[in-house]
Order: C-alpha cells, then structure tokens, then sequence
DNA sequence: TAACATTAGTTGCATATGCAACTAATTGAA
DNA sequence: TTCAATTAGTTGCATATGCAACTAATGTTA
C-alpha cells in the first residue's frame, strides 16, 4: 500500500506546530518571561474567569485533569496562580490569578502578537479564515457534534 | 491590548494537532502496534533509506540528536531496528530496520491510511493543497529559505 | 441512615522533548 | 606530529502528557 504522506496535512501540520512551539518558547524568554506556552494558556484562560475548578480548566484546555494538576502546580509554585479548596464542595480546588500571575500574562501578550504578526504575514484574512474553516472540518471530522473552544 | 486569539491559526492547529495525535494513539492500540506515532515516523524515514546516521535521522525528522537517542534506544528495545557503529567513523552510528521494524510499519500503513481517510473526509484535493500551502507560508515566514523535508 | 456510586484531585508509571554539559573520535592546523 | 577544534552520540535536568489506580468528599438509594 503506497501512502502519499507528503499530500496529507497531518506532517505539514505537525512540523508547522513544532516551529510555532519552538518560537514561542524563544519568544518568552527573549522577553524574560518564565513560563511555557501551556502555562500561558492556562493564564489566558483565567483571565477574566478565576474561580473555575481544575476539571473545568482541564476540559477548557484540552488536558487531561492529571496533566491540569501538575502544570498549576508549577504555576502556583511560582506565584501565578492560587488554588482555594471550595468551602461548598471540599472536593473542589477554585484556581484564582494572583497579581503577578496577571502580570505576567499583560506581558506575554504584546510578545504573542509579535508572533502571530510574523507567522500571518503574508497570509490574507481570507486565507486564514479557510485555514480555521479547514481546521475546524478536521476536528469535526473525528469528533462530530463536539464545539471546540 | 487585545488580542483575537481566536481568530489566529495558532490555537485552531494547536487543538486538531492534539485530536490527530489522540486518534493515531487510539488507531495504533485498537490495530494492537506496539509503537508510538514518533516512533512511527522514525521507521518510516528508515523505510527504503536504511543506514542512515543518528544526527541524520534527528535531522529529518525534526528532532533534538538527544530526543532521537531515546527513541532509537526504545526502537532497538523492541527490535524494530539496529544501530551498528559505523567502521569507518567511529562516532557514528548507523541506524538499520530489522525484519520486525518493516513488518511493523507494513502494518501500520493500512491504520494510518485510515485516519486521514477519516480526517480529510468532506476535504477537497483543492482544500487540501491549499491548507499545505499555507501552512507552508507559516513555515517560510518563520524559517525563510529553509526546505521542510 | 448505611452502603454503594460518583466525582475532584493526586500520584505512579510510561512516553516524548530540548538544552547544556559531557565523552570519544576525527579533523585541522601550527 | 602534536595540540586544538569540531563532530556524533549520551546523559542530567527540566518540561509536558495520558492512563490507571488511588483517596477524600459528595450524592444516591435501598
């Protein structure tokens, strides 16, 4: 069975993702920012929504609650984030920022535009408007009925 | 400063490149291939360009030498492949499929002929070249003049 | 209400990754 | 030819990830 690898998108995805990984890791500490892409992401998500609970954060961001746990560990132990235990449901750990935790995600944010700037230039609205529309095909394609976030 | 995540490629290619993942994981377990999708793409460099050198391998397959160690250290583990250092430079090694390395990626083809069946359903060849040239446009404005193999 | 079931979070184990420092081998240059 | 520089590969350390098994707390049901 002979497989045209190379007409599919999923290496060309997965080489694009690596060097988009590998230039915002670069980005964050050229800035001096210590912190990864999946910590950022999780700080993005706080923004303006503290006090969601680990499985809500781990749901919103596609992690396992495991995977969740150990990356707000790092995060709190560098002061970006608190955990609360949930005094109506002593089950539940609340995830609150902390100033600095909101500090730093003001600061990785002119750091992501300059990104996205640099590996947008050149491509149309248009284009990157089918790209997602493309994208998001995909994901319907394995999960159908599922709205990604 | 506000930033439309949302509207960027990044976060779209990021979750689809984690759903592929997901399912080539699922796909492997279900066919019962003991392999990994890393290791996959290692045994299908090897495919036809046996004797290659780690740094080499690491190379096309976008890979840290010292990532590449380790997977070649679990490969050669499981028997599907074989490194012998090469007699006339030391330093390097030469890296081999064994039999049971070309049988497992034999059995693989069919599996990961499947999923982009599945992933690229409802896709047009058209939408297809498109969405690899532009991803192609991101690789060029981060990496210009570079050729992803 | 007591026993069972579910849920939130943690931990063990396995995977993969990059960088920096290291060893061994080869190349190059004085 | 001998010493320095380069190169191939490994290892330590840090990061992130998912699954399965586990604990503690809550919910449910008989």
């Amino acid at each position: 069975m002979v497989i045209d690898f190379e007409r599919s998108i999923g290496p060309w995805m997965g080489r694009t993702m690596k060097l988009v990984d590998y230039h915002i890791h670069e980005s964050f500490a050229n800035a001096g920012l210590d912190l990864t892409k999946e910590q950022m992401v999780v700080l993005k998500k706080l923004d303006g929504h503290d006090g969601l609970n680990q499985n809500e954060l781990a749901f919103l961001t596609y992690r396992d609650k495991s995977s969740l746990a150990r990356l707000l560990r790092k995060m709190e132990s560098k002061g970006y984030i608190l955990r609360s235990q949930n005094v109506d449901d002593k089950r539940e750990n609340l995830v609150f920022l902390t100033e600095e935790g909101k500090n730093v995600y003001d600061r990785t944010r002119p750091v992501i535009k300059a990104l996205i700037d640099k590996m947008e230039c050149n491509i149309s609205v248009k284009e990157k408007d089918q790209m997602i529309a493309l994208l998001q095909k995909v994901l319907e394609n394995f999960e159908p009925g599922i709205t990604f976030y």
